[in-house]
DNA sequence: GCAAAATTAATAGTATTACTATTATATTTG
DNA sequence: CAAATATAATAGTAATACTATTAATTTTGC
């Protein structure tokens, strides 16, 4: 995947300061997915990052208003990014089939290479969603957080993947529950594979997870 | 279902003391249900649960290890009453295909009766397990504790419906992926459907839910 | 080049959490 | 009815997730 240093405009609601805006904002950003990969995010604090990036706890909530607001961001930041490469890579092609193919085999590939031009590693932050994201919006707030419009970077991806299935079959009724159901199931299918192998059927060539969605969406297209 | 009062029995390795064995272990398991249930996983402490029942933090100690436990304790009773239903519901049908259609049933149908002889609140688990079980997993020592076998009931779900898939379709290489698409998919799309629902294409007759999994896993297997 | 503004760092402090340890008081049971 | 066990009460700890204040440094606008 070619990336031109593209820069993922993410919306002022998630931050207090914009991190991208200096030196400082883009070491928490680029540190703190690092420090939330190795440690858990449960274990993760702003003291710790601080540390890390010898600056101070203190300075950190000037970017961003707590741990969840952090989460949040970078659960966006992947989003907004996964919608650009979508963009990308299905929009010079006009059989939907095909269309829908490479829809699909973005969202449960593994991501492998980091784009090293940004201060952004987003191998890390892959494997960040496929173990915390669900923490960001597994929680008492939200409803109030959905109003305010906190995950529709998500839903963005999901409306497009669905119009491409529109597309290809205007009769089918649940484009967006087959979407999201395999969205998750990849990310699930990735932490069992590692975690728990007895939940998944795991076998050493590796994009078994990629196979497994791409039949899957044919024959329930299919009907 | 016709619940003849059984008795679920948890594996010690869950629990300090047995908490079915007291009275007071018994409210501690009732109303820690209800209380993660108002308030949540993450602001759900023993100290909170009791005072709510008129009891103490140190002797909640005496029973669970800590909340994480207590979690899995939970998590753990739900599959292993799962299992249950699921032995029940499938045993005196000899046609796979139907005993296939009994099973995702099953797991992707909601809740709605308690059975009111038992101090389980299963209404109130099932919620919980849609919204607070992954955290149960999704944390840094999951390796360890898949090698201890904390997650074999939730397992020994999977491999029996695989089990089925296998009988209905010995070609088919990915039951246990199938299968955990598909419970995971069904708790991600109820909590969707009541909290997020720009990701699911909701419709006010309940069972959309059934309906989609059921059709998915028929054309699935087709082929 | 310098003062004002803005940013960052350092320090201290708070309420709460997730526990452990100890002791006292009930309750059960042999 | 004494001994064993269960429960409750109290106190204490290190860490968390912050807030507030002040000091030091850097940026910028003229």
């Amino acid at each position: 995947m070619v990336d031109l240093n593209i820069q993922i405009a993410i919306d002022s609601k998630f931050y207090c300061k914009n991190p991208e805006s200096s030196d400082l904002g883009r070491r928490i950003v680029k540190h703190g997915i690092e420090l939330i990969h190795e440690i858990g995010y449960e274990a993760f604090t702003f003291k710790k990052l601080g540390h890390r990036i010898h600056s101070n706890e203190s300075s950190i909530y000037r970017y961003f208003e707590s741990k969840h607001f952090f989460l949040l961001y970078l659960v966006n930041w992947y989003w907004s990014w996964v919608e650009y490469k979508l963009v990308f890579a299905t929009s010079n092609i006009s059989n939907a089939e095909e269309k829908l193919e490479g829809a699909v085999q973005l969202l449960t590939e593994e991501v492998k290479e980091d784009n090293a031009i940004s201060y952004i590693n987003e191998v890390l932050l892959h494997q960040i969603i496929i173990s915390e994201s669900s923490k960001a919006y597994l929680t008492k707030q939200v409803d109030k957080e959905n109003e305010k419009g906190f995950y529709t970077s998500y839903k963005r991806v999901v409306d497009r993947v669905s119009q491409i299935i529109h597309e290809l079959n205007p009769d089918y009724k649940y484009p967006h529950m087959l979407v999201s159901t395999i969205i998750e199931g990849a990310h699930h299918q990735a932490y069992f594979s590692d975690h728990i192998p007895g939940l998944t059927d795991i076998s050493k060539e590796k994009n078994t997870i990629v196979v497994f969605y791409k039949e899957l969406i044919k024959s329930v297209l299919k009907g």
